[in-house]
RNA sequence: GCGAGCGUGGCGGAACGGCAGACGCGCCGGACUUAGGAUCCGGAGCCAUAAGGCGUGGGGGUUCGAGUCCCCCCGCUCGCACCA
């Protein structure tokens, strides 16, 4: 007959379908799993990425669910978003047609791959009725004083023709097309998610202890908290305070400048009235001219201007000058710097090529004559300080307690925090994504649309002409509205929102999803993320560490803040895995070097595409692509179908429930080789078991696997075919298919109808080790004489240490070696090892 | 520059501080074959005919015993990067 793949997956696939064994549905009376994976974006054809990511999930979902859980494991689609656009005007098709065909040739690859989800949950987060709650969402941060507009310099990539929100920026350029990204003065809209700023820091430590570390550590350096102190330079001349953030306010004896970023407004002030004006509206063009990668390169030439002006040291009340600088960040702080070129190497280069004055207030432990003269760098470490008044003598660290203590005294500064995290710039100049709930108009200024308007539909009959400007400003009969306020003319907001608004709780969407009705008040039934939320598992890939992983926690926060979630933290557990990689690079498609999961199965199959994936390396570690390694997979499958097959009778009618160890306790051969198989069986399960749950290592498990199916094979090679040797052969058997099913679960089916099994594997009890089955009666020592294995004695297992000790010992294999030697001590470790040491 | 991680056969990778290299790929040999790029059986870390010796990037240390723990160095990968 032959192991035909494409009918035993399509057959699985249907009886699946038809028992409707993948759906599922809150029981508060069942212990529940949440098995999540990151949503695809409908790009139009899974990559192998996509497949290793979900053979995993699926594996996991399958095993929980053998194991008793109630397992939610659905899927959607993240499916707004520019390449819809891009491939609308390069394939003249519109967004929409083009997403929707995408979602549905995608889903039906997914089903392909034997993904157990529970499809009537499926979300599309371009459909209307997952949208509208994007909306309504953003109406009630708006509600809640989460949501401003401000005009500002924002990240602006050419290609995408849009705004990009921080997180977007990767080493200055866009993280979709790798466009050097340029400042752009906009007005925007922006999410306060740095009101979160200290939870999202603080949680990191107590609640996300199933996160990798390098996961937590990536969220707490982009989130970034500093603590510092505020300072205020009076500028009386243009009746103006600059205020400016320090995390060294032990320093403030040795400021010799302050130093503006060319987009304050103070500089805006100057140049109104300077006579300076004209220079200094060069130099600010100038800065303005500098890419985001040229601007943020620590290593590039610094740029001044300095000003007429001189600010007050809040102090000493002496003066200090005032400067216009490239490398002062308006989007930190305060966009002003006090500058203390003794102790910052950026001041200090600074200082060196304007010829600025460099005050030493902190000299190196041990250094009582320190100059700056002889100095070659700032000096940043910790010291002692010094040219301080009162202060001098005291160490660094206790230096800025002290100082910030006596500053906030006597009104020189205030205690504050910083973090690195910027507001999430929300709004896109994009056509395809959720428009934002809002209308200008004229009179009434920017107006919420009320939420019984629901939702601003975006108009799908669209054709895109090119990404520099969105269909929708061109569109006036959906522009042009009426004031929600007043009634009178106004504009809608033509600007639609980041897609990671919605992928920040498509999650919470999942528990109801396949109950949503258009006329439902929230965006998803509470009962249900009561039951379900938070996520147990979720697997994806690290480059959503700090993007998608930090707004989903974000709006979970949110949300539970207004009421419709319980949970604060929504991903429990997170599995980041590897790139697939193939001939050292990751598969793309400028590298030519893709290979396509659909040719794939066609012709090796669904399980033999997953066990490689799973099999090749462990989950968190980059995957080569071996065809050959492919091709193993294979054979092992056919290697397990043989197995099956050439006993298929024996097994069927063997009756099943196994052979307890104590039915084979004779001495003969027969029954060695029986218990020996038996232990085979059982520690297998145990390992098995481990591998998937504790350890996360399912190229181990697979391993396991094959090693029983090798043992079953040679067993069943060897045997006399009596009736206790078919009823273990057939325990065998049945622990391999049923171990198997998570990973393979097609052919595991198949083979566990062929010897009998009456009900669906895939819902059939994960086996459960027998503990007798575990012991073994002999083991091999290993004998050590000074640390290097000269003997191996097979000896009977549970001897106690001098048990041990005595029996190695009294060994004439080992007597013979020990001979003329005299022993030192002996280390014994039961049922493993004795070690002898001897004088050299 | 800062932070994190990783270095094990020809390759992917296994190893509670206790037999290094499980499992698989590739390779070599054999069987069956008109054939073998199918299947089955066997072999194999390296050096050595063998006894034996050497082996987890390099050097040191702790230990009866180190791939595993500690220190130094080298190399690679990733993240952040003028964050005051």
């Amino acid at each position: 007959m032959g192991y035909d793949f494409h009918a035993v997956e399509a057959k699985w696939q249907r009886v699946w379908k038809e028992r409707g064994v993948f759906e599922v549905e809150a029981d508060p009376g069942k212990r529940k799993f949440y098995c999540l994976e990151m949503f695809p974006y409908p790009s139009g054809a899974l990559h192998m990425g996509h497949v290793r990511n979900y053979s995993m999930g699926d594996m996991l979902a399958r095993f929980l669910r053998k194991n008793g859980l109630n397992v939610l494991y659905p899927m959607g689609f993240d499916a707004f978003g520019m390449p819809a656009e891009n491939a609308a005007i390069k394939y003249k098709t519109k967004p929409h047609d083009w997403t929707w065909n995408n979602i549905e040739y995608m889903t039906s690859q997914l089903k392909s791959l034997g993904c157990g989800y529970d499809w009537r949950r499926r979300v599309e987060s371009c459909n209307p009725i997952y949208y509208r709650w994007n909306q309504w969402l953003f109406l009630q941060m708006h509600k809640k004083g989460l949501v401003y507009r401000k005009q500002a310099p924002v990240n602006w990539c050419e290609t995408c023709g849009t705004v990009l929100a921080n997180e977007q920026v990767v080493s200055g350029a866009c993280w979709r097309c790798e466009t050097p990204v340029v400042k752009k003065n906009l007005e925007q809209w922006f999410i306060k998610i740095t009101d979160y700023a200290q939870e999202l820091l603080d949680n990191i430590d107590t609640e996300l202890t199933g996160w990798p570390d390098r996961v937590r550590i990536m969220q707490r350096n982009w989130i970034g908290r500093s603590d510092g102190a505020k300072l205020s330079f009076a500028l009386p001349e243009l009746d103006y305070t600059i205020d400016a953030f320090t995390t060294r306010f032990d320093t403030v004896f040795g400021i010799t400048f302050i130093a503006l970023a060319p987009e304050h407004e103070l500089v805006g002030r100057m140049i109104e009235r300077s006579p300076q004006a004209d220079d200094m509206r060069d130099f600010v063009a100038k800065c303005a001219a500098q890419s985001a990668i040229e601007r943020s390169d620590a290593s590039a030439e610094k740029l001044g201007f300095k000003t007429q002006y001189s600010g007050v040291h809040p102090v000493t009340g002496a003066p200090v000058p005032i400067w216009i600088a490239n490398y002062v960040l308006m989007d930190y702080g305060t966009g002003a710097i006090m500058g203390v070129p003794a102790h910052d190497q950026r001041d200090f280069d600074f200082a060196r090529k304007y010829g600025i004055e460099i005050i030493p207030v902190i000299r190196p432990e041990g250094e009582a004559d320190f100059r700056a003269e002889s100095m070659k760098a700032a000096f940043e470490e910790d010291g002692i300080t010094c040219n301080s008044g009162q202060f001098d003598g005291l160490p660094t660290q206790k230096a800025i307690q002290a100082m910030i203590d006596w500053g906030e005294e006597k009104g020189y500064c205030k205690r504050e925090v910083n973090f690195r995290l910027r507001d999430w710039l929300i709004s896109r100049q994009r056509y395809w994504g959720t428009p934002i709930p809002f209308v200008h108009c004229p009179k009434c200024g920017v107006v919420p649309v009320p939420e019984d308007q629901l939702p601003v539909l975006l108009p799908e009959d669209v054709t895109v002409q090119d990404v520099g400007r969105s269909p929708l400003l061109d569109m006036p009969e959906w522009l042009n509205t009426a004031c929600p306020q007043c009634g009178g003319p106004a504009k809608r907001e033509a600007e639609t929102m980041d897609t990671f608004f919605c992928s920040s709780w498509y999650f919470d969407r999942y528990c109801s999803a396949h109950k949503a009705k258009p006329s439902d008040a929230l965006p998803f039934d509470k009962a249900d993320t009561d039951y379900w939320m938070p996520v147990d598992q979720y697997i994806g890939g690290i480059e959503h560490a700090c993007l998608h992983l930090i707004y989903a926690r974000f709006f979970t926060m949110f949300l539970a803040d207004i009421g419709l979630l319980k949970v604060r933290e929504p991903f429990t557990n997170l599995l980041t895995q590897g790139m697939v990689i193939k001939d050292g690079a990751k598969m793309s498609k400028s590298l030519g070097n893709v290979v396509d999961p659909t040719e794939m199965i066609q012709k090796y199959g669904a399980d033999t595409v997953r066990l490689f994936i799973l099999f090749a390396s462990p989950p968190q570690n980059d995957l080569d692509w071996s065809e050959q390694g492919v091709e193993g997979a294979h054979r092992f499958l056919w290697r397990v179908w043989r197995f099956v097959e050439d006993n298929a009778d024996a097994l069927r009618n063997a009756p099943s429930g196994g052979v307890p160890m104590s039915e084979m306790s004779g001495d003969d051969a027969a029954f060695s080789a029986a218990r020996t198989l038996k232990r085979k069986i059982h520690s297998t399960i145990v390992s098995v078991t481990r591998d998937i749950e504790k350890e996360k290592q399912f190229n181990t498990a697979i391993a396991r696997l094959m090693e029983l199916a090798n043992a079953l094979t040679a067993f069943a090679k060897g045997m006399r075919s009596d009736k206790l040797e078919l009823r273990l052969l057939r325990e065998g058997a049945e622990v391999l298919l049923n171990c198997l099913s998570p990973f393979c679960p097609h052919i595991a089916e198949e083979l566990w109808e062929m010897i009998g099994g009456k009900e669906l594997l895939t819902t059939f009890p994960w086996p459960v080790p027998e503990e007798d089955a575990l012991v073994s009666e002999s083991v091999v020592i290993v004998v050590q004489v000074n640390g290097k294995v000269r003997a191996r004695l097979n000896m009977k297992a549970g001897l106690s240490e001098s048990e041990l000790r005595e029996a190695v010992l009294s060994d004439p294999q080992v007597q013979e070696r020990l001979a003329g030697k005299k022993i030192v001590k002996t280390i014994a470790v039961p049922d493993k090892l004795v070690n002898v040491v001897v004088e050299a």
